[in-house]
DNA sequence: GAGACGTGGTT
DNA sequence: TAACCAAGTCT
């Protein structure tokens, strides 16, 4: 078993050298620490979703809604629209839930604790940690993707994913210590994002290779073990792009629940192995080519059709369209528009 | 516990 | 190129 303080010292000694820096992170060192409300949307945007696609959404939302209590204000529609693109927009729905929920119920100031921001929308057990850990210097255990490959790395867990979860979790909280607790879980993740890479990591730069089994099985890059996914469906579907005299594109408000919730679409066929051609309206539709996407549990050929026609939609002009749209759509309304 | 839920970059 | 992967949460 690896020293377990020696490991933590050197770590936060290599933070303090190689911390990088982030639009949302105080400077490393300098004792300051980052708003609430800066750390908790950053920790929602960063879920499942990489700095460099998170980082200009994150510096758009900060100039537009400097507080939790602007962004309270905002209408779900703008929310949405300024979400799109960035995915799973669940998030965005629950982003907007949980800074109402601060602006009524906790008077426009996050709390200060792990167990009532565990209780609020959209945040669960890593982001109520992280937030408690960043923002308010709470000793908390933070695990996420990072801090799961460290340790397992660190301590050669054989256990695959995600059966090892409750392990490398019991893990990861013997380093949970009152001495800076804030610096400590960004410290892993810096790690493990820079050099306790998931392919090829550089263990000559690790400060933690003296105590690490994982190196020393020669095999580093084997942890953390997984479990087989089960293979990806594909789907087709037709998508219409449906103009009116004025050229507007005409779309649709998806419902909450499921897939692309709350946000504006195409309107689309059903997808499926073999979708039925069902148009929004009657229409001459002439076809303009197809678009593929990859969603995460299923891949999806969109077959776009051009038309006009009125109706009951939200009229969008062409350029709002393609700036509001989730990625699926505005791919289609891209084909659809070039012909 | 397992599946739903996006997107874009890397290998 | 297909597969893998990224600071997860909810049901």
């Amino acid at each position: 078993m690896p020293d377990v303080s020696s490991l933590r010292a050197a770590l936060l000694d290599w933070y303090d050298a190689h911390a990088r820096s982030l639009p949302w992170r105080a400077p490393p060192g300098s004792g300051m620490r980052t708003d609430p409300y800066r750390v908790w949307l950053s920790e929602v945007m960063l879920q499942q979703t990489t700095v460099p696609h998170a980082a200009p959404y994150f510096e758009r939302f900060t100039a537009r809604w400097p507080t939790v209590s602007n962004l309270a204000a905002v209408e779900d529609s703008d929310l949405m629209a300024a979400w799109a693109g960035l995915g799973y927009y669940a998030r965005a729905r629950n982003l907007l839930a949980c800074a109402r929920a601060v602006a009524s119920e906790h008077g426009g100031v996050f709390p200060d604790n792990e167990a009532a921001l565990l209780a609020l929308p959209g945040v669960g057990a890593y982001t109520a940690a992280a937030v408690a850990a960043i923002a308010f210097d709470r000793p908390a255990n933070v695990v996420d993707g990072n801090v799961e490959r460290v340790m397992s790395r660190l301590f050669a867990v054989e256990t695959p994913l995600p059966a090892a979860r409750p392990e490398l979790k019991r893990l990861a909280a013997l380093f949970v210590s009152d001495e800076r607790p804030g610096d400590w879980p960004q410290a892993l993740m810096d790690l493990g994002s820079g050099v306790c890479r998931p392919k090829s990591p550089s263990c000559e730069l690790c400060p933690l290779a003296f105590g690490c089994e994982g190196l020393k099985t020669g095999e580093p890059a084997r942890y953390p073990l997984k479990t087989k996914k089960a293979e990806r469906p594909h789907r087709h579907g037709h998508a219409f792009v449906l103009r009116d005299a004025a050229g507007r594109i005409g779309l649709v408000r998806r419902p909450d629940k499921g897939l692309l919730g709350g946000m504006l679409g195409l309107p689309t066929s059903d997808w499926s192995a073999t979708p039925v051609f069902h148009a929004p309206v009657v229409a001459d539709w002439s076809e303009a080519g197809a678009v593929e996407h990859v969603f995460t549990h299923f891949s999806l050929t969109l077959t776009v059709h051009v038309g006009a026609g009125e109706g009951d939609f939200v009229w969008t002009s062409a350029d709002e369209a393609l700036a509001s749209l989730p990625t699926v759509f505005r791919k289609a309304l891209e084909r659809g528009l070039a012909g």
